[in-house]
DNA sequence: CAAGTGACTCAGT
DNA sequence: CACTGAGCCACTT
């Protein structure tokens, strides 16, 4: 499977806790391509069919980009602040409180 | 194979 | 402070 990089980018965005947000560096950085935030954020768009939390992902200054093609725009935002994720006035979230970092752990090869 | 696209990011004007 | 251009990687046409 040529997904592999997906494989890594499915397994960190899910496993962002409740509560917590990332950003595409970050994950891109936990896949090992770090310099391509891009490519985090068109796998997302193919995952976003998947069960995957990416209303958690964020760029890097909060702002929720990824709701466009998310479907609905305010579902996104909604669903932040349900789980308790603060926004600041230019509607967005406030990383300094919500920013978790993945963890760069090795995708089992099943 | 080459060019185009994209839910990003940085640096320059 | 806002906009543009370029760089980055993977996929599609």
């Amino acid at each position: 499977m040529k997904k592999d990089f997906f494989d890594k980018v499915y397994s960190i965005v899910k496993r962002i806790p409740k509560g917590k947000v990332t950003t595409y560096g970050h994950i891109a950085e936990a896949c090992g391509i770090k310099s391509s935030a891009r490519t985090v954020g068109w796998a997302l768009n193919s995952a976003k069919n998947s069960n995957l939390p990416c209303h958690r992902v964020v760029n890097r200054v909060g702002a929720l980009t990824g709701k466009i093609h998310f479907g609905d725009i305010h579902l996104m935002e909604d669903l932040l602040k349900s789980e308790g994720i603060e926004f600041n006035e230019k509607g967005n979230v406030i990383l300094e409180k919500h920013l978790w970092i993945p963890k760069k752990s090795k995708v089992s090869k099943i």
